[in-house]
DNA sequence: TCTGCATGAAAAA
DNA sequence: TTTTCCTGCAGAG
């Protein structure tokens, strides 16, 4: 589920197999033959993601003339994988490429494929500033800071559950995790911004960043106590509280749990713990 | 095996 | 507001 901490799993796992590599590039469905050029034969010297968006940082290329600069200001790929997009990864020898494989990139150990993302380009520094300025602090970043994510929280009468999937509020947070932080702190996701609290707020953040950290580290969501769950092994049903659980008991109170379409995607709450101030 | 739904965001209309 | 990207999973049968 590529939410932010798919992103940050997927960078630290490239970082590991290309970084300070020569990387092969090549897009055998054709889409990005241009951008897998510029990329081929080149060291990757850094993977990193800012909440959804994955980049990689590549050398420059001094046989082709390209001079070394104050800044490093080799080519930069940009990834978000939208919806569909995914991430493939192995050992050699990597398999026949099939399918609408935007792009794959390998080294002597390793491939890696790409099918389906939303985005896929070669960027500028300038361009990715431009990026990082539209979106607001990603927990799983040491240097984010909370209080930028709330100065456009308590100014806002635009709902808390809107807010939080609000890429240019906060980086990273999906419907999984909003779901989930919503009800955790027993908060109603109808509320407007502006009636949040900065105490509650910095709760909040601050159970996010545990939450998405243990998400890097496992590749998945949980956001169950394990005093709420039943024993056993954690099944993805298991993992949460409220999201995907239409019409199912909550897990602390009993209540039917409830959905509603908000901005075009499912919300999912119980309409007792959750309920209005 | 088939069908519907799903994590997101940008472009098109 | 609708379409696109076009994958993978779970549940039904």
């Amino acid at each position: 589920m590529p939410e932010g901490h798919t992103l940050h799993r997927l960078a630290r796992d490239q970082q590991r197999r290309f970084g300070s590599t020569v990387v092969h590039a090549s897009s055998p469905q054709g889409r990005f033959t241009a951008g897998a050029q510029v990329l081929d034969g080149r060291t990757l010297l850094r993977a990193e993601a800012y909440g959804k968006h994955l980049l990689h940082h590549y050398s420059l290329d001094e046989s082709i003339g390209e001079a070394p600069t104050a800044e490093p200001g080799g080519p930069i790929l940009h990834v978000h994988l939208g919806l569909y997009g995914k991430f493939a990864a192995g050992s050699q020898p990597a398999p026949e490429p099939r399918g609408a494989l935007r792009l794959r990139l390998s080294n002597d150990e390793f491939w890696t494929d790409l099918r389906g993302a939303t985005a896929c380009e070669i960027v500028t520094p300038d361009q990715v500033d431009l990026l990082i300025a539209r979106l607001g602090p990603d927990p799983l970043r040491r240097s984010a800071d909370p209080a930028r994510a709330f100065a456009r929280i308590s100014r806002s009468r635009v709902s808390i559950a809107a807010l939080l999937m609000d890429q240019a509020v906060l980086a990273g947070v999906g419907n999984v995790y909003r779901a989930e932080l919503l009800f955790r702190h027993r908060l109603d996701p109808m509320c407007p911004g502006k009636s949040v609290a900065e105490q509650l707020w910095l709760e909040m953040w601050s159970d996010l960043v545990t939450l998405m950290r243990a998400g890097v580290r496992s590749g998945r969501i949980v956001t169950t106590r394990p005093e709420d769950r039943p024993a056993g092994r954690v099944t993805r049903e298991r993992s949460h509280y409220v999201y995907r659980r239409t019409g199912q008991p909550c897990r602390v109170c009993g209540t039917a749990i409830r959905t509603q379409l908000l901005v075009g995607r499912n919300l999912f709450w119980c309409p007792s713990c959750q309920a209005p101030a």
